[in-house]
DNA sequence: ATTATTAGGGTTTTT
DNA sequence: CCCTAATAAT
């Protein structure tokens, strides 16, 4: 096979796309560097640019890869296509795009022998929640009288379970450190010989067994050359030791990208110093981006005022020449309550969509927290104007499994002859996961039966789905899809569905979802586009639509309420304000209602504890609408 | 049995 | 912060 290679000087940035400076001077850098730049300043795309660079002029040397790590599956996931985009496929096989959790893990299953034996962990260990592991230790193992330990401690003990390096001091009897200590033994030893741990508990048993075998070390450090890392302000101390341990004074070059305005994890544990150490231990550059190829002007003129609040120098953001310099809507709707507000949010919603042919899902609904308690209201209103509207969250987890979408993608092909990608997708996934190598001598002929029974597997998969009257139909037809896949390779190809009942969970939300879609509509292909989301408008809280772009932006209650953390947080807070208000490419709506019903209360709202956010956005302009 | 006090929840991802 | 549920005190 022929490939193609660049020269470093000859390379150019794919689809026309056109970087700073400063920014074409980071994909191409030698050195660690970190980049600091807001919101629509196009971080992910930098790296993915970065990734085709080093991959087309083969500065990531051959077989050498480039390890992505980001904290989301869907930005991993995000990352990855859009190398696949660029630099095609072939190339795209050296980008290995993971989130935190899954490289630890991978790491901890691959080398789990090598483990210093205080550690050792079973074979088959499973992952648990903090609160289960701390729970089920005090309901079996331990009462609370006999500890020499404040409340305090014991309330925030989850959080104290990974926060230090391993090997654990083990205390003295009663005291803090002994009883992590104790924890941690007991879930090692586990239930029955299985071991049980949490994800912070994978990352510092990898840490420790990398930074005790210097073999492992280094054969991590020869697979990768080079290492991004998305999102970095959110990072933890357990996820940065992790990554210290890794690649410290090694010839591996990191590239990290970030945005201290839009740390919003503190709370859960996100470093505050993170970018600090990152410069001094990698002996890292700083760039810094002033664009923002995302929002409007007058949306990006808000953005500065609060920039300049919580970094307290000017900063000048520039936006994208595509606009007017008076394009962007920023305004705060007042109500004298949550039922005029849905009624009027759903009118000129409906407006919207039909005026500006916006699909449902330019639109974003987010609040602060409490989705129910905010957005029922406007859900119902939406639906008498045809509108659908939904809680992102009950969502997230099924649509973001890798299974579920080729699952999705298979049943879609073959019903519908217009689904090339799912097509394509599909068939290439199902190869992989019946372990077809392009390196087998007989790769071809098995390609020819492969896609015959392919062929024939889809064509059944039709009938049956055709055929669907019932849920129990759906059953049937679903299990015709992992019967041809194979329940135990797919197991095998995906060895996170061998926990005892991970996979029972979602392939019974699976087909309960999919089934509430397809019988309000009656068909199938619009039933999955329905369940990724594709006909409705998305609500979520303010953390989860980090990293997430739309046209308009509906922020329901700006009100102290929804703030309750703004005094003891304050910039933790104004951080999440600007994270909401930056998702907008066009249009952002905050709203205010004189009362709103909490818990079946009747609740007078104010805007007294957060008026300085108010006060932020008067200063930029924004009016107060009153009368609709 | 009634009232006073206290603790907990509410923003998160991850195989 | 501010409401609720659980527990303690009267």
């Amino acid at each position: 096979m022929i490939k193609l290679r660049v020269t470093p000087v000859d390379w150019k940035p794919s689809n026309g796309l056109i970087l700073e400076d400063r920014a074409l001077e980071t994909v191409k850098s030698s050195t660690n560097f970190y980049v600091i730049a807001g919101p629509g300043a196009g971080k992910t795309e930098l790296l993915a640019q970065r990734a085709c660079f080093l991959l087309q002029t083969n500065t990531c040397k051959e077989p050498r890869k480039i390890l992505a790590i980001s904290f989301k599956k869907d930005a991993a996931k995000n990352i990855e296509e859009r190398v696949k985009g660029r630099c095609g496929d072939e190339l795209a096989r050296r980008f290995i795009s993971k989130t935190y959790d899954s490289f630890a893990k991978g790491l901890l299953d691959h080398f789990r022998k090598a483990l210093p034996n205080d550690y050792r962990l079973s074979l088959n260990y499973e992952i648990a929640s903090n609160q289960e592991i701390i729970d089920r230790y005090f309901g079996a193992i331990r009462s609370l009288d006999n500890l020499n330990v404040s409340k305090e401690q014991i309330n925030n003990l989850k959080n104290y379970l990974a926060t230090n390096k391993l090997p654990l001091y083990s205390g003295s009897s009663g005291d803090i450190n002994e009883l992590i200590y104790d924890i941690w033994m007991y879930c090692l030893k586990g239930n029955g010989n299985k071991s049980e741990i949490t994800f912070p508990m994978v990352s510092r048993l990898s840490e420790f067994l990398i930074r005790s075998n210097p073999k492992v070390r280094s054969s991590i450090v020869a697979t990768y050359s080079h290492i991004f890392l998305d999102e970095f302000q959110d990072t933890t101390s357990n996820q940065y030791d992790l990554i210290k341990t890794c690649f410290y004074n090694t010839e591996n070059i990191l590239t990290a990208v970030g945005d201290n305005k839009q740390r919003i994890m503190t709370w859960a544990g996100a470093d505050v110093e993170v970018f600090n150490k990152f410069e001094i231990d990698f002996k890292a550059k700083k760039c810094e981006l002033l664009m923002n190829y995302r929002s409007a002007p007058r949306l990006v003129e808000v953005q500065k005022i609060l920039i300049k609040k919580l970094s307290s120098n000017e900063v000048n953001v520039s936006t994208s020449e595509k606009w007017s310099k008076n394009d962007g809507i920023c305004e705060v709707w007042n109500f004298n309550n949550h039922l005029e507000e849905a009624k009027i949010l759903a009118s000129k919603i409906a407006q919207w969509i039909n005026s500006e042919k916006l699909n449902p899902n330019d639109i974003c609904i987010i609040a602060k927290q409490q989705l129910d308690q905010y957005c029922t209201s406007v859900i119902e209103k939406l639906n008498e104007h045809e509108v659908r509207a939904r809680n992102e969250t009950l969502f997230q987890d099924l649509i973001s499994e890798e299974f579920v979408h080729l699952v999705l993608d298979i049943v879609k092909c073959s019903i519908s002859e217009k689904s090339r990608d799912e097509w394509a997708n599909s068939r290439e996934m199902t190869r992989y996961i019946h372990g077809m190598s392009i390196e087998d001598d007989l790769y071809f002929t098995k390609l020819r039966i492969f896609d015959k029974n392919f062929k024939f597997a889809l064509k059944e998969i039709k009938n049956k789905f055709s055929g669907v009257k019932s849920k129990e139909d759906l059953k049937i037809a679903l299990d015709e899809v992992i019967n041809f896949l194979g329940k135990k390779k797919l197991i095998d190809f995906f060895p996170q569905y061998s926990q005892h009942n991970y996979f029972e969970q979602i392939y019974n939300k699976l087909h309960e979802y999919l089934w509430n879609e397809y019988s309000s509509c009656g068909d199938w292909v619009y039933a999955i586009e329905s369940l990724k989301g594709l006909h409705s408008i998305p609500i979520m809280t303010i953390h989860k639509s980090k990293g997430l772009e739309y046209d308009t932006v509906i922020f329901i209650g700006l009100e102290d309420d929804a703030f309750w953390t703004f005094k003891r947080q304050t910039e933790e807070d104004i951080c999440a304000f600007f994270v909401a208000l930056s998702r907008a490419k066009k249009r952002v709506i905050f709203t205010f209602s004189e009362t709103r019903i909490n818990n079946g209360y009747i609740r007078k709202q104010r805007r007294i504890n957060i008026n300085s956010l108010y006060q932020m956005l008067e200063q930029s302009g924004v009016v107060d609408v009153r009368n609709f």
